[in-house]
DNA sequence: CTTGACTCCCAAAACGTTTTGGAGAATCTT
DNA sequence: AAGATTCTCCAAAACGTTTTGGGAGTCAAG
């Protein structure tokens, strides 16, 4: 309600003094400060955050740009990783906006937007691609950023990202140590990191074994993509007998083909992503997931280095990928 | 990079001037302002938001609580909704920031800390109790807000809603229109709206069909808790033939009870949300769901009617429910 | 020639902070 | 007792916009 100048006015001091006083500065009496504060908590002061973003060329705000395209958001748990990663950032001045990009817009509009406009002191960016140009973006403007997924920038910056080509080689190599030689899979739009990433997994692990790479079907990460990748593969003169989905939503898609083709339950599948709706499908879904908890955290954390100074190259972190078995990845390697 | 002094300079006209010809006025030439225009356009000029902000008194921005209590966060989707409504809101020139309330505040603190530092022109609200401290406090303060849910305010607030009373009845009366007599009620919190108006619509149908309404348990709005109220009905001496639940997530966790007890599938069940997870149980999880498309886009639209001065009572959008049919709610009455 | 209207522009005053660069008084040093 | 140091405080200058209240010109009408 009230601002410093009627605040200083009413306690006879100067606005300078009051402004001090409330900051904690050593050049205030201690017996002054003390007044100072307790008249601020009777009249409830709180300084107008615009004024002081405004002097102290500060937004206090970071952004994170949604994506909109097809696969939408990400993860459904990828609110709470948000929200984690906000609260986080709120105990260090800062709140976290987010930037859906509208229809006809690139994302690299948005970004343009917060960060011409002063509107934000960073930026959190996910589902990265391996040319990204928002990373390019940022890194010219020397905005601090942290992105959810590597890319292929020739300069470092901080991100977090799950090993994906590990995961998926590791997945791969399972299969084939259980007898599985026909192993297919769904790919994501290469475009994206984690699509490329996973599937160089698969097929380095297949070229390991000296399998062919023909069994890869690419489709949007979606139930629907999955389900036509998978029918795709199913169509092959020689199926599959297990499946490698670049992620749980298009791993429940292949599901539902499998279901439809041959009555399903012949066929080994595992997904990516640990969706909660895995636990419930039939049979249920075989999974992995990064490993590490609370990533909204280390979002935060990571950020709050990056607008320290810290440099890009300290603050990457790459996950692990862990298994999380349920049934579907169990079928018999035979059974084609 | 630039500011308005640095362009103005450059042109050799005044801050006014070069200010006016970017908005558009009438009192500056045609000539003039297509100039200034391009100039601006050229070294990409933006205004500072801050100095806007500071200015013009507005915060340009609104804060949506995210409740990190039990039952997180709401539905999977939430993160969708919040994005439509980003958007639209974006496009009258509004920000959102998502504030989570941090372990040891109340949401009250949070509403408080935006509010009283204009950090915000305005609230969204969700998951509304029935006595809802935030809704007071905003009331009071004259800030425009929309709730996610009704509360029991003496003075009418803008918000969007279901028609929870109206869905429960009407699928307590199917049930009992399927010869149930014995049906169940799995309930949340009572002192969130939603709870308690899905409760009443429960016990309204059975004291229509003149039922005792003695089958009713409690439990937090989770899987945990659909699992131990459902438990707990299943305890009974004379069991529900028939389960109506509060959420999904609670209607996944008496499944689960269910098959525990008695191998389940023998007690009809209905849900509400239409998680997507809920298409993937066993049985298929029936479920209900607020009718209407686009709810983050009304959300914005009534905010900004909210700012703009409509009265609330002219702001206020109750949903119709619908039945989400799958399977869950066709096993016969007489199983138990 | 005056008057009024109109067009195009601008100086200066906000908006509410934080920060700079002291000023005056009291205390310490020598 | 003079100079140096410390302790408190403050006036004024930012920060970059938007808005207020005109001020010159020009032109047409009276």
């Amino acid at each position: 309600m009230a601002n410093l100048k009627q605040l200083a006015q009413s306690l006879g001091l100067s606005i300078t003094t009051v402004s001090r006083a409330l900051d904690g500065y050593a050049d205030v009496s201690a017996s002054t400060r003390e007044r100072v504060r307790e008249a601020a908590d009777e009249v409830g002061y709180r300084p107008n955050a615009s004024a002081r973003r405004l002097r102290r060329q500060r937004a206090e705000l970071v952004a994170v740009t949604l994506p909109s395209d097809p696969g939408h958001i990400g993860p459904p748990h990828f609110l709470d990783i948000l929200s984690g990663c906000a609260e986080h950032l709120a105990a260090a001045g800062l709140n976290l906006v987010i930037a859906p990009v509208p229809r006809g817009d690139s994302e690299l509009d948005i970004c343009r937007r917060f960060v011409d406009g002063r509107r934000v002191d960073a930026m959190l960016l996910v589902r990265t691609k391996r040319k990204d140009e928002r990373v390019e973006f940022l890194q010219a403007r020397g905005i601090p950023f942290v992105t959810n997924g590597r890319t292929e920038s020739l300069a470092p910056h901080p991100y977090i990202d799950g090993d994906g080509f590990a995961g998926f080689r590791a997945a791969t190599l399972r299969f084939h140590a259980a007898g599985h030689r026909r192993i297919g899979h769904i790919a994501g739009p290469q475009e994206y990191y984690f699509a490329h990433d996973r599937c160089r997994g698969w097929r380095a692990a297949m070229e390991e074994c000296g399998l062919a790479t023909d069994l890869c079907a690419e489709g949007a990460p979606l139930e629907q993509g999955g389900y036509l990748a998978a029918l795709e593969l199913l169509r092959q003169p020689s199926r599959p007998t297990a499946l490698v989905c670049t992620t749980d939503e298009m791993a429940i898609g292949a599901l539902r083909a499998l279901r439809e083709v041959d009555g399903g339950n012949q066929i080994s599948i595992v997904g990516h992503d640990d969706l909660p709706m895995g636990a419930f499908t039939s049979p249920p879904l075989s999974t992995m997931r990064m490993t590490g908890k609370n990533l909204g955290a280390s979002f935060a954390s990571l950020l709050l280095r990056a607008i320290a100074g810290e440099p890009a190259a300290e603050l990457q972190e790459l996950h692990a990928i862990e298994f999380v078995d349920r049934d579907s990845h169990r079928r018999p390697a035979k059974a084609a």
